[in-house]
DNA sequence: ATGAAAGCGCTAACAG
DNA sequence: CTGTTAGCGCTTTCAT
C-alpha cells in the first residue's frame, strides 16, 4: 500500500536507520552521498513518514488537545484562531472538542485527551463547575486554562484584565461628563464580572463619584437582557446618563432600548461594553467597546503550553492578565443597520 | 510511568490479549470471571488505553482532518461545530487546520495529513485555486470538499442550493411589489455567485419582469461594499426598490448607505441577503435574509465523509445541494443598534 | 475460554 | 559514516 521507511531503505541500498537520519536531519551526520540516493528513493516512492509510528516510539504525539464550550461564539473562534496558528507554526496539531457547555461531554473529554497521549491541554471552561478540571489535573497533563476558573484547580490559567477594563469604560464615561453611570452586568458572580465591577467602582472613586448599589444591574447576556436592564436603569428616579455594559451583545440591547425610548445614543446616553462578541459591535459605529485580543490571548496560551510541555520556565508576562484597551469608532454621523 | 496493558495483564494475571477483550468487548468472549479480574485492575492502576498504539495497529488513526480557511468567520465556524460534533459522536477526532485564505498552507496541509494518516479530510478552499486539492486527490484520502470547487478536482462535494436562494430572496421582492431589483454580488465568478444570479434572473422572468444587466453590481463582500453598490445602483436612472445581496455583511452596508441617502428600510428599499455571516444578521431585525443551516451542513459533510471512509455508499441526499430559506424577521417597529 | 507471539513503522542505542 | 536490532503498546492469528 503506502511505502514504509524500509521500502525506502530498500530502494536505496542503505539502512533503515539512515533513512531516519536523512528525514530527521540527524541526530547522527549522512555523507552527501547517501543522502542524495535516500531523497531520491523517498521521492521515487512518493513516501511519507508515518506519525503515528513516531509518536508510539517517541512516547510524544505533537499534538495538544483545545477544548471549548462552543466555536460558534466569535469570543472562542478567534481565540481558537490564535492557538491554532501557533501551534501548527511550533510543530503541533490541535484536536479540537467542543463541549457545547456541557459538564458531562467535559468529563468524556478528559478520557479521551489521556488515550490519545496528547502532549497538553488547553481549556476553556464551559461553566464554573471545576470537577472535570479537576480530573484532568490528576492526569498530570501539562494544561492551561483559559480564563474563569483555572485557579480554583490549581492550573496554569490565563485570564483578561477585567479589573483594567472596566476602570477603562467607566473612566471614559466620566471624561464624557457623566456623573450617573450604570453597570449591566452577569447574574452570575464569576470572576469576570467581578474584576470588572471592581474596575468600575475604582474609577467612580477616583473621580470622587459615591457609588450607588442601584446603579449596578444584574443583567444576562444577551442583547434583550441589556434591553431590559436599560429600562430598570432608566426607571430609576435619577436615571444614569452612562451605561457600561459586560459585554458586546448587551451594549446592542441597550442601544436598541435606548431607541425605544426616544433616546439619542450617544447625545442623551454614553454606552460602552466590552467587545465579547466582535461581530456584533462591529456593526455599530455609535459603540465604545472594551477590546481584548483573542487572538493574540489564544497565541499567548498556545506559547504558555508549549513552554509547560518541555518543562521550560515560562515568561511571566504570559500569565499576567492581558491588557484590553478602549475603542471609540468614529462616529462619521452614518446611522445604524437598522 | 503510566501503566500499559501488560502491566493490567500482570495484576489480573491473565494474558494482555484477554485484557484487549475486555476493553474492546470482543471480538473474543470473555467469562465473567475474568473480565471482573481484568476491569478491576484497570481500576486499579488508573489504566488508560494508548490510542497511539491502537492507531499504529489498526491502520486507522479514528481522526479526520478538517482545513477550513478561517475559524473566525461565523459561517465557517458553524459548520465547524456540526462538523466536530459529528465526529465525535462517532468515534472520531477532528483535527482543525486553518490556511488563512493561503494557498502555501494548503500544500503544506496535504503533507500533515498524509503523515498523520488521517482516516479522511473535509476540505472547505480558500479560493479557487485548486492545486493544493489535485494533490491531495492524490494521495487517495477519502476527501469531502466543502462547497465551490470540488468538482474540478474530481471529489465528493457538498454545495448549498445557490440557485433556489437567488430565487427565494428575488421572488419574495417580487411580491412586495418591487420591479426594479438589483443584484449586489462578488467580484469573483465563484460558482457561488453565479447560482444565486441564475435564480435571480429566473424569478425575473417567471414574473415577466425583463432582465437589466445595469442593476447587477459587482460588489465585493465586505459591509462597504454593499454601501458603495448601493449608490451606484441608486444613481442609475432608473433605480431600483428591492436589492438582493449575495451576502449580509452587503446587505447592511446597503441598508446604512440608504440610511445616509435618507431611505427608510423596508418603506423605500427593501433588502434581502444571504446570511453568511449570521451575527452580524442577528442585529438587524429589518433585514430579511436568506439562510442555509450551516451546523447541518457540516453535519452532512461528517456523514458524508464517514460513509465515504467505510467504503459504504452515502445517501445520494448528502450531494444534493443543501436547501435554504428565506426568513424575515419581525419588524416590531423597534429600532437599530446605533 | 485463554495464552503466546508476530508485527504495525518508527527511533536510537549498540556495534561495527 | 553506516548497519542491526530492540522495543514503543496495541490487535489478532495461531495454538492450546
Amino acid at each position: 500500500m503506502t511505502a514504509t521507511r524500509d521500502d525506502v531503505a530498500r530502494l536505496a541500498k542503505v539502512s533503515s536507520a539512515t533513512v531516519s537520519y536523512v528525514i530527521n536531519d540527524g541526530p547522527r551526520p549522512v555523507s552527501d552521498e547517501t543522502k542524495t540516493k535516500v531523497l531520491e528513493a523517498i521521492h521515487q516512492l512518493g513516501y511519507q513518514p508515518n506519525a503515528v509510528a513516531r509518536n508510539l516510539r517517541m512516547q510524544r504525539t505533537f499534538t495538544i488537545g483545545l477544548v471549548i464550550p462552543d466555536t460558534h461564539n466569535p469570543y472562542f473562534a478567534e481565540v481558537v484562531s490564535g492557538i491554532e496558528e501557533t501551534a501548527f507554526n511550533n510543530g503541533y496539531k490541535v484536536i479540537l472538542l467542543h463541549s457545547s457547555y456541557n459538564t458531562e461531554k467535559e468529563f468524556q473529554f478528559v478520557e479521551l485527551l489521556r488515550t490519545e497521549r496528547v502532549d497538553g491541554v488547553i481549556w476553556i471552561p464551559a461553566s464554573s463547575n471545576v470537577e472535570p478540571l479537576k480530573e484532568l489535573a490528576l492526569s498530570e497533563l501539562p494544561t492551561v486554562v483559559f480564563d474563569r476558573v483555572g485557579a480554583q484547580a490549581d492550573l496554569q490559567a490565563l485570564v483578561t484584565d477585567n479589573y483594567h477594563g472596566g476602570y477603562l469604560a467607566t473612566r471614559h464615561l466620566i471624561e464624557l461628563g457623566h456623573k450617573r453611570i450604570g453597570y449591566i452586568s452577569r447574574p452570575v458572580e464569576l470572576s469576570h464580572s467581578q474584576g470588572r465591577l471592581r474596575g468600575y467602582m475604582d474609577a467612580l472613586a477616583e473621580a470622587q463619584i459615591p457609588f450607588d448599589p442601584e446603579l449596578i444591574i444584574k443583567g444576562g447576556f444577551l442583547l434583550d437582557d441589556g434591553r431590559r436592564a436599560l429600562f430598570s436603569l432608566l426607571d430609576l428616579p435619577c436615571a444614569p446618563t452612562g451605561v457600561f455594559t459586560y459585554n458586546d451583545m448587551m451594549a446592542i440591547g441597550v442601544l436598541r432600548g435606548a431607541f425605544e425610548r426616544g433616546l439619542n445614543v450617544p447625545k442623551d446616553l454614553s454606552v460602552v461594553g466590552f467587545d465579547d462578541i466582535s461581530q456584533a459591535a462591529f456593526t455599530c459605529p455609535a459603540l465604545t467597546t472594551i477590546h481584548l485580543d483573542k487572538f493574540e490571548m489564544g497565541r499567548r496560551s498556545a506559547i504558555l503550553l508549549m513552554a509547560l510541555i518541555n518543562k521550560e520556565i515560562p515568561d511571566p508576562k504570559l500569565t499576567q492578565p492581558a491588557e484590553v484597551r478602549l475603542i471609540t469608532r468614529e462616529t462619521t454621523g452614518v446611522a445604524p443597520p437598522v
